[in-house]
DNA sequence: CCTAAATGTTCACGGCGTCTACATCTGCTA
DNA sequence: TAGCAGATGTAGACGCCGTGAACATTTAGG
């Protein structure tokens, strides 16, 4: 066993992934991490200033994940393709609730650019830009429209994870799902 | 200054309320509470068995509030009504982020039936029913709205707070907001 | 080869929740 | 009215946690 690890940076981050996998945010603590790795707590403190700045970097790769799994379906017209995006993010959150919660709740703000750039909304953007093209969708309800569907699929996930809907069984989240996303898409539309 | 406080129970859920009230749900520990009050930390645990059940206190006592934020707007149909019910939802999120935290994420799933009791639920039935009687709502769709309304002004909140959102200027905030609630409603009602 | 930077460890501090044992007060009952 | 039992508050301890400072080891470059 070497003294120097290696690439202890994304050492740590891969043994963080595994943590919130299972535990959510508060299992992912700096001695945890450290411990599962096999190092002393203070080495995390050379590739990351603090806890936040590892969650953060765990949460980044988190989103690499969503947004793996949401630009997979890439079918049918802009309105289907909106709404199987819509779905896969809110399977996502039902299917990991440890890694949602670090990605959207690890405590840190983005700015709707930096929002912009992450692959997971280009999925929507461009459902959205698709159904403009076709005529779907006012080219001047555009930009409020992904606000509309991100927050309707958001505060599903949310209501499914921690909130009423936590207790219903998982076909039953799957139909209320459809139903919300097709309302908010209906919506949009008009 | 008695050796008996007198009614500590609820002494320590109104500072819990002044304390998230500024920092949120980390704010609201044990020993800040009880130091606030002017107590010994474990003073706490002959009122609440641990954290959770004295955050869960608070929480009740901060969705009270929002009911009362919420039930003031009565005027107008159904979907105006509705229309309210959403906005203030949202605006009691902006407004009182602290508390909105703890009220939501202080880790309590509600079932669904404790949910329809709650008074900030019964506003949104309230409005819900007001359409299905005026027409303007199919009866078999009145079960599945009120999850697509929650689930989008919660997600909203969610995006405003700790997302994307958060960074806009809060008058672009109430527009989207706006925008969001309407799209609900027009898909709801399709 | 030798030195400087990078990387990891050790020790320490204060804060947290919460357990156990103890102190004090209050109300009921004999 | 005296005293006892339960309710309520305190003291001290334990093991977590994040993190700062000082030190050790390894690696890279002149």
């Amino acid at each position: 066993m070497a003294y120097h690890h290696g690439d202890l940076a994304v050492a740590l981050v891969d043994a963080g992934l595994e943590l919130s996998r299972e535990g959510g945010l508060d299992a992912l603590t700096i001695r945890e991490v450290t411990r599962r790795v096999g190092v002393s707590p203070n080495a995390a403190y050379r590739h990351y200033p603090n806890l936040a700045a590892l969650r953060e970097a765990v949460s980044d790769a988190i989103l690499a994940r969503l947004a793996g799994a949401m630009t997979s379906g890439e079918a049918g017209d802009g309105a289907a393709r909106l709404r199987t995006v819509g779905l896969m993010y809110i399977d996502f959150a039902l299917a990991e609730p440890g890694w949602f919660a670090v990605a959207f709740f690890g405590s840190r703000p983005i700015t709707p650019e930096a929002a912009a750039q992450a692959p997971a909304f280009r999925a929507l953007a461009a459902a959205l830009d698709a159904m403009v093209e076709e005529g779907a969708l006012a080219p001047s309800a555009r930009a409020d429209a992904a606000w509309s569907c991100w927050a309707t699929v958001h505060g599903f996930a949310e209501l499914a994870l921690h909130g009423p809907l936590a207790a219903v069984p998982a076909e039953e989240q799957r139909r209320l799902a459809a139903a919300a996303v097709d309302a908010v898409i209906a919506g949009v539309r008009a």
